[in-house]
DNA sequence: GCGTTTTTACTCGGATACTAACTGTCCGAGTGCTTTCGG
DNA sequence: CCGAAAGCACTCGGACAGTTAGTATCCGAGTAAAAACGC
């Protein structure tokens, strides 16, 4: 049970996004310099973050991609319900009232407690992530509380770094 | 982000053993007559239980699988371990290190801190559900204590009952 | 100059192909109870 | 009778096929700023 990898792109792109100058939008080859994935695949991505009201795309020349609102109004959270969905690990596929199907309102009644037990599970996790927000990530890796910006549009990658291989 | 549908299979099952006589163990074939799925899929499954110590197996004439614990010992955690391994929903592809290569020491340290933030949310999850025993699940569910014990192996299922629809 | 047209650099969104994890199938081997059979 | 062999009803576990959610690609359309143009 994990996160797709869409959500550890759309979580990139946010960072890339908190560290820049607001204002100034970022472009989306710019975006798919650094993130190196599927370009298209991004985009789709960034139309999720838009739809959930994360960042805001400007149409047009000189425009791209800016995020909608400061980086310590948005939480882990929110990027994971935006790319993921609402969470809800429980598949609840009915197995229980089909196995137990001849002792019928109990069997639903089970479905419940143990679709109830989930939801609970799923509350903890939510909301211990909707406590972390993009600013707060960013000042613990810095270790500081200013966020320098840049204008990402302008720093050309250093392509005498080897490009790191992902993970499996 | 969700369980597997081998997951919700495996629940049945440790409740099918949880209200069986301890003693007489269930055939493998009532087992899939109750969960209709694949029958060596199952069997699949039922192999994990017995690899995580939930449930032991009996080969031989009248042989079967058993609970290998008692129900109050049994978490809805061990059964999701059981099924899908260690939880671990941040997929940790290496992407903020690809993203920000040339700020290196410091994409490092950011990626150990999202990290940390979802494996705290993680061990939320983990931890609710360690305190969510089979038995009390079903006790929730027949809303007295003591569970009455059946021998599943005797018990035909009423075959006018339509088969419930599996959700999509 | 100043308003209009063209160019340019972007985003939007649907249709479709690819991929890997999950699910399902097949088959031969091992194990222990039960039945059969020879003496 | 009684012990050994055969049969039976299970589990074990690897190899491989099917399915589906997630990922990637393609392409035509729309939009806004900047540049070019005409008078």
């Amino acid at each position: 049970m994990q996160l797709t990898k869409g959500f550890e792109q759309a979580a990139c792109i946010i960072a890339l996004l908190a560290t820049q100058n607001r204002q100034i939008p970022i472009s989306s080859q710019v975006i798919h310099d650094r993130v190196n994935g599927s370009q298209t695949y991004l985009q789709k991505l960034l139309r999720k973050l838009v739809v959930a009201g994360l960042i805001t795309s400007a149409s047009g020349n000189s425009g791209g991609f800016s995020l909608a609102k400061d980086p310590k109004e948005i939480t882990l959270l929110e990027i994971v319900q935006a790319t993921e969905g609402e969470i809800k690990t429980y598949p609840d596929l009915g197995f229980i009232d089909l196995v137990f199907r001849d002792f019928r309102p109990l069997s639903q009644e089970a479905t419940h407690v143990i679709n109830q037990a989930f939801h609970q599970a799923d509350q903890l996790w939510c909301q211990y992530l909707s406590t972390k927000t993009v600013y707060q990530i960013i000042v613990d890796t810095f270790g500081k509380e200013d966020i320098p910006l840049v204008d990402w549009n302008d720093s050309k990658i250093d392509s005498s770094l080897i490009l790191p291989k992902l993970k499996k």
